[in-house]
DNA sequence: CGCTAAAGTTAGGCTTGTCGAACTTAGCAT
DNA sequence: ATGCTAAGTTCGACAAGCCTAACTTTAGCG
């Protein structure tokens, strides 16, 4: 019910931005891998899902990896907008690089009020991506949807649009980032050369991705894509 | 001795600054007086004294007025230079009024990494003042000093530019902020109409200002200002 | 299908920061 | 000079987070 806002600790929101991000990618994690993430031991993880789960965020049963109430999951995607808005500002107005700008946000994410947070917004004119791509949630929770395959699944030949670049590997975004291959740029898929090496056009450069570098970026193709659509959940 | 950044919470921040700026402008306060700028209970703000005088950020004895230690000063003066940076950068690039900015600041500026701090400053400019005129410390603490009288002291006739708002009175800043009586503004003396009132011409405008608000507005004169500039310690 | 190693939890302790209730001190006013 | 009141302190308690050490449960392997 409470609309009020009820008063999250930055330790708090931060769990819940994390069971939130595992929860969107099809994740688990028991106590001993968020305690890792967060850098503090397992007991510590084992109290703070208890008091989670008393305030009513996460349901939490022993031994089992919790899961997010639709309260905690409101305030995760809150949170959500918020860091995608600041890392977007950071970019934009303060000339920081996609590859850094995480850290910076992390903390500031707790702090910002509803207020700056909307001035950002309108100086930033209501994105709805943010610099990897990454949807960012209105007001309202929703996200805005885009269909994407990975670039792994674009067909010899094909041209495609980059659109989303997962940002948990800060070496990709070092690389991509060199090349200047930022959501929006056209790619055109080569022939494979070798297995597992994946071979791109982008703008008259021509360069070689890893496999397992290369499912990490989305692309939106530019007509008739893919040869078997039918599988991508699967991995 | 120690140049590494020695984790100052950020309740032990604040109270470090409230001690600064109490210390600037000669005002002591005690523990019952602290806790209501704190909007904590007294008993919170001894024990807070007693451990920030075990770091040896603060001199304190029972019963006494608590004191800065040069170290104590130091991390003030670290967060004033935050603080006003941060103004500045809200006021300019967020279209924040110069009376809305402080409450926003006092939560970001124990968040803002020095990384970030570093960027807004280069953004600015590096400015030497923030909107209300005050002075922004340089990153080696030291403040640019300006001389300046309190307008109550400007003499009849005479003109000067209004340098520096005491930012402590948000109705000031509000009616300051109508006339567009920003720092820079040139404004003349009158002949005081009636006792307490006193007149100024600002643009093609004439207002009048009580004397205890006037006081809170700091001058630059433009030639052979003040009366009697001895006793300007005394108020 | 039971055993054991890894994963997870409980117990107890520490720090920071808060509080209310009860006590002490300082300093003014007679 | 003394005594009273307001300011300040101490005490004990609590919550959030964190830790280590010791325990329990789970689940995979033989």
């Amino acid at each position: 019910m409470s609309l009020e806002t009820p008063r999250v600790s930055s330790s708090a929101e931060e769990y819940l931005l994390t069971l939130y991000r595992l929860e969107t990618s099809n994740e688990r994690a028991g106590s001993s891998q968020l305690a890792k993430m967060f850098g503090v031991k397992a007991p510590s993880v084992t109290g703070m899902l208890r008091r989670l789960g008393e305030r009513g965020w996460v349901r939490y049963q022993r031994y089992r990896p919790p899961e997010l109430t639709d309260e905690g999951r409101r305030i995760a995607v809150r949170l959500v907008r918020r860091h995608r808005l600041l890392e977007t500002f950071l970019v934009q107005f303060l000339d920081y690089s996609w590859d850094e700008v995480h850290e910076e946000v992390q903390q500031l994410e707790h702090t910002v009020s509803e207020k700056l947070l909307e001035r950002i917004d309108i100086k930033l004119g209501r994105p709805r991506y943010d610099p990897h791509g990454d949807p960012i949630p209105g007001q309202d929770g929703r996200l805005p949807s885009h269909r994407l395959i990975p670039l792994t699944r674009l067909q010899e030949g094909g041209r495609a649009q980059v659109s989303r670049v997962d940002n948990r590997s800060r070496h990709l975004l070092t690389v991509l980032g060199e090349i200047g291959a930022y959501p929006g740029t056209s790619v055109t898929r080569l022939r494979t050369r070798r297995n597992g090496q994946l071979s791109l056009r982008v703008g008259r450069r021509e360069i070689q991705l890893d496999g397992d570098i290369a499912r990490l970026i989305w692309v939106k193709p530019n007509r008739a894509p893919v040869a078997m659509q039918a599988r991508e959940r699967g991995m």
